[in-house]
RNA sequence: GCCGAUGUAGCACAGUGGUAGUGCAGCCGAUUCGUAAUCGGCAGGUCACGAGUUCAAAUCUCGUCAUCGGCUCCA
């Protein structure tokens, strides 16, 4: 499975970009005019490219089927093998608008009214323009190929059919979305889709329940997870692991309750502006209670159970806080979307001029315990003022140069997200990349002008008088359970042996060597390994079967031979049969692994 | 929440109106075995849940919940 000649990745990254994008794009047109030939009712909407293909949205009453994309794909052939020009026609907009009322064509109306004036109009048909009966034709900007005979009519296919909003917005009409892929070559698309079995191979929701990682149990409701004995300890390992970094880094650790009196929502202004995103209050002896939806209102408690100096500061406050967000039960999604999260949250009070300072010691923490998971491929993010903002300009000014500046001291390329900030201050988001190119957010730094002022934060500074401190919100992995999915797609549950759960199991060739692989395990448990005994009675083989399904890193295989020598025979997941160690060779050869991060 | 699909034993699946099935896992017994499945037996299901249609419902209808693919939103 880990040896295909060349990886699809690569394959896919060979195609020409721009070329794709207009075969895509043409590749939407046809589906377009298949579907209306098929489906005279379906109105047209927007047809764009998409990173692996395109999609086509259309109002019609009838929801398509599986077997109307049959039916459409057949069509597509049938116009991609006849080989119609793309001509493109520019009109003045009183001409076309005219043009589309003959279509009857609605939301191609609504599209055309939106074109600001002063730009060029323009129609792409697909066939002769002069042609009698007039070609099907789409109001579109373009680019196209030439002629649809430029698609291959096997590098191409229609995926699947979902709701979306027209324009996106969930109060306007629900359109029929077809989504379908469209590659250079059958090559490309064959690569394609080796990458979503990939993709499927190591989706973190079959993996975490084949080797009982964790589970979301119907009976208490969606989105909420429950760590089983094996997952729970890997948390607890990556738990530990960022304790003792972020001890070490300078923090101090805090707890904090789940729930708090509503009134320090509304000081905090989540009331007002993340209520859609909270869940519904609870009435505890005439006073009203609130999950709650973030930690930084309790650190921020904390902060003001006493008076600080700027002596003290930064004052960097840590917890690994469970937090609980009211989600749409349609956005739920194994580990990744859920209801009920840990979030690895920080906050550090300081002082303007120790912004850059501290940002740039968050994002070298980043850099650390991310990498120890192995990421080391980043896309960095700065976002800047939004249009509607709290704060002065001269502090946004102050504080986004201070994240450029650590940015640049750290010396990380990163895109500038224009106006993409909070509305209460600039941020920085970092993006790792996994084993398989796909790109995840989970680091993400946030300046905070807005809360200090709300809960009225002060300290003591140098001059004896009182000031407002700045507050900085970083969390690394973002959310323990999304991080927690991402670790397992990307070692797609071959865990390094610091963090697989069972990091090796002893295989009695027959039950008289159970004692003997008894008495061993017991050994290597009191060096700190985790080693199981499997006391099946199975037969070698289906020891060994099972261990190897349960991707277990280490197996020590225990018979006369062993005994005798005090040795174990190994047989590394990763590396095969390493034949006969003594104990204490594969004790100290585990631990080694262990202490580097890396596998057996 | 919205659009579409799905929900049968711990897991993977078969079963289109007439007494719920297969494989693996589990338990029991035999086998005591050398690097990915030993053999035999037993047990296990309010067919997601709740209504309805029918002489009869896993199967048809409606509602609820959950899951999957999307939309919207986001850690």
């Amino acid at each position: 499975m880990e040896s295909v000649a060349v990886k699809p990745s690569e394959v896919l990254r060979q195609a020409n970009q721009e070329h794709l994008h207009r075969l895509r794009h043409t590749c939407s047109h046809v589906m377009a005019m298949a579907v209306q030939k098929l489906f005279p009712d379906a109105k047209v909407t927007i047809g764009p490219a998409t990173e692996h293909g395109f999609y086509y949205d259309f109002d019609r009453r009838e929801p398509f089927t599986p077997g109307d994309l049959k039916s459409i794909a057949k069509e597509m052939r049938r116009i991609i093998k006849a080989n119609l020009p793309v001509v493109r026609q520019e009109l003045p907009r009183e001409v076309i608008r005219q043009e589309i009322d003959k279509l009857n064509e609605p939301y191609k109306l609504e599209l055309l009214a939106a074109i600001p004036e002063g730009q060029p109009i323009s129609r792409y048909f697909l066939g002769e323009p002069d042609h009698h009966p007039q070609p099907w034709w789409d109001l579109c900007a373009g680019p196209h190929l030439e002629s649809t005979g430029q698609i291959h009519p096997d590098a191409f296919a229609l995926e699947s059919v979902a709701g979306a909003y027209w324009r996106g917005d969930e109060k306007n009409a629900m359109l029929q979305r077809i989504y379908g892929t469209a590659w250079e070559t059958p090559e490309q698309l064959e690569s394609y889709h080796l990458m979503l079995e990939e993709a499927k191979r190591r989706d973190h929701r079959k993996i975490g329940k084949d080797l009982h990682l964790f589970s979301i149990q119907e009976e208490a409701g969606g989105g909420l997870v429950f760590w089983h004995p094996r997952g729970a300890a890997m948390r607890n390992l990556i738990e530990t692991f960022w304790k003792e970094t972020h001890l070490a880094g300078g923090y101090e650790l805090v707890s904090t309750p789940h729930v708090a009196n509503l009134e320090l929502w509304k000081t905090s202004g989540h009331n007002d502006f993340y209520r859609d995103s909270m869940f519904d209050t609870m009435e505890v002896e005439e006073q009203t209670f609130q999950l709650k939806p973030m930690n930084c209102p309790f650190h921020i408690l904390i902060f003001k159970d006493t008076l600080h100096s700027y002596r003290e500061f930064p004052l960097r406050m840590a917890e690994l806080g469970t937090v609980y967000r009211f989600e749409r039960s349609g956005t739920l999604h194994g580990l990744m979307r859920v209801r009920g999260f840990t979030q690895d949250d920080a906050h550090i009070f300081c002082t303007e001029s120790q912004i850059k300072d501290e940002i740039l010691g968050v994002l070298n923490l980043a850099e650390f315990i991310l990498s120890t998971f192995g990421f080391a491929q980043y896309e960095v993010n700065l976002s800047t003022r939004p249009e509607k903002y709290v704060g002065e300009d001269a502090i946004w000014e102050q504080a986004t140069a201070a994240l450029r500046q650590a940015l640049e001291a750290k010396g990380w390329a990163y895109v500038v997200d224009e106006g993409g900030g909070a509305f209460y201050g600039p941020k920085i988001d970092i993006k790792i990349e996994d084993a398989i190119g796909r790109r995840w957010q989970c680091s993400t730094i946030q300046v905070d002008f807005n809360l200090p002022e709300r809960f009225d934060l002060e300290y003591v500074g140098e001059d004896g008088n009182r000031h407002r401190p700045i507050m900085i919100h970083r969390a690394l992995f973002g959310s323990l359970e999304r991080f927690f999915g991402i670790l397992v797609e990307n070692y797609a549950g071959d865990f390094p042996l610091w963090l697989a759960p069972v990091q090796a199991r002893l295989i009695p060739v027959s039950d008289d060597h159970l004692p003997y692989a008894v008495a061993v395990a017991a050994k290597m448990k009191a060096a700190g390994l985790r080693v199981q005994v499997d006391r099946s009675g199975d037969r070698m083989a289906k020891q060994i079967r099972k261990a190897e399904l349960e991707k277990i890193p280490v197996m020590a295989i225990v018979g006369a031979k062993e005994m005798e020598t005090e040795t174990l025979s190994i047989r590394s997941r990763k590396h095969g049969e390493l034949g006969a160690l003594s104990v204490a060779t594969v004790v100290e050869k585990m631990l080694a692994a262990v202490g580097d991060r890396g596998w057996f």
